[in-house]
DNA sequence: GCATGTGAATAGGTTCACAGCC
DNA sequence: GGCTGTGAACCTATTCACATGC
């Protein structure tokens, strides 16, 4: 089974020379006249993305977000491990989500030593989730994804993913208000 | 009370050159010597992002991700009006959240138009996503917050944002890993 | 004097177009 | 013949550096 690059582009709102130029910077594992294997590009971005292990992740934050977050159904399929949920929440501390029991926050770092988790998501409200970052730094955190509308700092070297309900929208609003505002269909200038 | 590009960049992780040639796109509103007018920035930002209006948004799925985002504290104060929670579970429908009553999926169409409705939020499994997506855009909306895991296919000119959970900890799994195969501080070269 | 606003210089990313290989 | 892989051309974004105005 193979696929090529102008089919992968059409999926992915792209152009064939952009998704050539981008995986040719990983290695040349396309089959020229035929185009990429599809079980050996699976394999190729797996170990490029770092899904060929798994990565164990703690949940900070028994919320909302966090049950959301907890329920994902591909979640554990794709090599992501929630091996802990902490909450400082006494009347959530000891609820059990499927497997995991809820702890108390003060566990964090125990927790992420005990379990070498190498991701926290922070699902905390924004005054609290510059404190659980730096804490889960310390305690040997390689990355956060961070759901909690602030910007937290980090030392260098660790990356951050945000995801921002609001600033979603206002990327929304926003295109939205410029099409209005903007000519239509700027005519092709000259002749 | 003012604020420098400088401290603007400070804050969000960017340059003062890059603060300010952004912002100047747009006009210029800082006063040399001094800075921006914290209030006048963030009017003029409100204008630009068309957050000087309320834009009526309609939540489809109330699953756990629907709730989490429901109960989201600055969606209203941000101008957005969650005006109607629609959702196929017949278990569902006719509970109350809030002020909303949760109403059948079959009236996506109808309430759009009633309620004049310019967003969607679909917090659906992906199997549902693109159908769900043809009906609102048929039916006037112009932007979709897209919480499942499928690139959904619209017409052009009606943006789309996605929120893909287990994208964002790709990301995070990327750059990890990479940086444990490159060199940690690429040394300048020569001298 | 100080920080903006902006051309000029630079870097980075995308598209073109075609040689190379299946 | 068909599609990849990739330099070259092009285009966009970032950074520099300084004239401008408070």
């Amino acid at each position: 089974m193979t696929i090529s690059s102008e089919q992968l582009a059409r999926r992915g709102h792209t152009t064939a020379a952009q998704v050539r130029k981008d995986l040719s910077h990983f290695g040349s594992f396309g089959k020229r006249g035929l185009g990429y294997g599809v079980d050996e590009l699976r394999d190729r971005l797996r170990i490029i993305l770092g899904l060929d292990r798994v990565w164990p992740v703690i949940l900070v934050g028994a919320g909302r977000i966090g049950s959301a977050l907890f329920e994902y159904p591909d979640f554990k399929k794709r090599g992501y491990d929630c091996v802990a949920i902490v909450d400082t929440d006494p009347e959530k501390i000891g609820e059990k989500w499927g497997e995991r029991v809820i702890q108390p926050a003060e566990e964090l770092e125990s927790l992420i030593k005990e379990l070498r988790a190498t991701l926290v998501i922070l699902a905390v409200p924004a005054s609290a989730a510059q404190l659980v970052a730096e804490r889960s730094v310390n305690a040997g955190v390689r990355g956060i994804l961070n759901f909690a509308p602030v910007q937290i700092q980090v030392p260098e070297g660790i990356p951050v993913e945000n995801v921002n309900l609001v600033m979603e929208l206002e990327a929304l609003s926003f295109q939205i208000t410029r099409a209005l505002t903007t000519v239509k269909h700027r005519p092709p200038e000259g002749r």
